[in-house]
DNA sequence: CAAATCTCAGTAAGACTGATATTT
DNA sequence: CAAATATCAGTCATACTGAGATTT
């Protein structure tokens, strides 16, 4: 038969489905819903970013992250401040409130990874690194490559 | 460091975003959307299924089908009617158009999976496959598992 | 009458394009 | 004035819950 189910990118999706489920059960106990954790885990590194810098970091069109980012402070997560020095830019920053919530998302998130990974061998994981980076590439590759094609 | 950026789980979801992307690009070209080529490839199979069935077969609720089937109906890529032994059923069918389409969806799939594959040797795929495998049995089992534990 | 099936209304998050300030 | 930055408006697809309607 040969069908779909049998196709990766057909076992991406549906494992992604489930994965975006486990994601927001984790994460959801402390306020933050799947995709704010990518901010959150960015401003934990690099606090103060800019939303250009934002969007190309979650690879999304500045009109998202303008969404993402005022849904975020309406509930405390971020709060956002000009740039001193350039009045066209916006900067985002951690609250008090995401601060003290980085132990708790990073253990959900490390829950989620170890669930992700459950019954896979170091070896086996660092594999799967690796062909996943491969095929991240290969999809990267064909979107941009497909304009000069 | 050891960031996110090195986990499984963040790699899934940058891939992901590219995938969906990509198979838009590939679809979008015949009026098809991302995520109505499974029900496509369903019907394909099993021509007048219930919308029960294309909602267990897709893990979604049952409105998100109601939905999903409204929009696609409305570019006469299905059509419904009601089961003849029971009123409360409406079964989903395929379209002249949408029949007409399948060598070219399923290509524009193909070619999908090829650009997702690309590079990887047929037994790089293979381990590719088993391993996600796995890895979808684990999200499935915590998903339902949370509600035992 | 309980269960099954579908639909509707409402909500929410993600993500885009195109147009519009505002500043550099 | 052109480029950069952010925002707004509008659109669309996904997907949920909760509340009906209808039929079995």
């Amino acid at each position: 038969m040969d069908g779909i189910d049998h196709m990766i990118s057909y076992l991406l999706v549906q494992l992604m489905k489930e994965h975006r489920g486990v994601a927001e059960q984790k994460l959801s106990g402390h306020g933050v819903h799947v995709g704010q954790e990518m901010i959150l885990f960015k401003l934990w590194c690099d606090n103060g970013v800019t939303q250009t810098q934002l969007a190309e970091h979650l690879c999304v069109e500045p009109p998202t992250i303008t969404k993402m980012v005022q849904r975020m402070e309406a509930v405390n997560l971020v709060r956002r401040s000009p740039d001193p020095d350039d009045a066209r830019v916006s900067r985002v920053y951690l609250t008090d409130h995401s601060r003290s919530l980085q132990p708790e998302v990073q253990r959900a998130w490390d829950e989620l990874e170890a669930a992700t990974v459950r019954g896979l061998s170091d070896v086996e994981q660092a594999l799967l690194r690796r062909l996943l980076m491969q095929v991240w590439q290969n999809l990267q590759d064909e979107a941009n490559g497909s304009r000069s094609e």
